[in-house]
DNA sequence: GGCCCATATCGATGTTTGTCAATATAGCGC
DNA sequence: GCGCTATATTGACAAACATCGATATGGGCC
């Protein structure tokens, strides 16, 4: 996976391009882009994006306990879920006595927002 | 996956949030939301963020001839990788003779960073 | 202390993903 | 037609993922 690119001057333009234009991979730019994958892949399934939507939609932090019965899934299967997002940093959770309080990174997804826009 | 929600009117506030307050799917937008999760799957792998990053910076359209030398990865495996891609919606593809040239599809790029900036 | 509750972790299981080598498809030039 | 080349597809396989039920952890409260 990481590392290297570089030359790419195996001479033949064998369809029209010429290898000169090609622009791989300064290397230095790809933790940035290692990043922006995890983020993806945290934002990439169906479950976890509706958890983060309706963390946004209410407006304030969400109990753990609000979350597990509006999906239809188990209580260890969420759990799951909500640890990929804090893993990548999209959501922040505090504990308060028994209750663990969930909120959106808005930080961390303007992050995302930006790599994504800078392809754009 | 699909479906449901609705309500959480399951009385007790275990912890201090009403549940009033919490706010998940109208169903209405899961089609784009569905879309969404497509689109950060497609972008969620480092080769395939490395090929969007490299057609982007390469100012115009890439044939996969260039490509494939780029990431010491088989020629089946970067032509999975563009498939994935194009069936996201991220690139599009145009045959030309022997070679198939690839480009950004800047709209649908747009379109996660607005879905992405939403959420934020 | 003991019990209950909310959350986290573990182990198992079926599905999806990334990868390859091999093969198929299809355009070009002879 | 034939052969060469670029791309796509297939089949196999290991690794990663989403899910569950069961269990562990740890805070309140009696």
């Amino acid at each position: 996976m990481a590392t290297e690119a570089k030359v790419i001057n195996t001479g033949a333009a064998c369809c029209g391009i010429e290898p000169g234009s090609i622009h791989e991979a300064d290397a230095a730019q790809d933790g940035a882009l290692v990043d922006a994958a995890t983020r993806f892949k945290a934002l990439s399934d169906e479950t976890r994006l509706r958890i983060v939507r309706t963390m946004v939609r209410s407006k304030h932090e969400l109990c753990e306990c609000n979350i597990v019965p509006l999906f239809g899934l188990s209580q260890s299967t969420i759990s799951y879920h909500l640890k990929v997002l804090r893993e990548a940093g999209i959501v922040e959770c505090e504990k308060r006595g028994l209750w663990a309080y969930y909120r959106v990174n808005t930080r961390a997804l303007m992050g995302a927002v930006k790599t994504l826009a800078e392809l754009a």
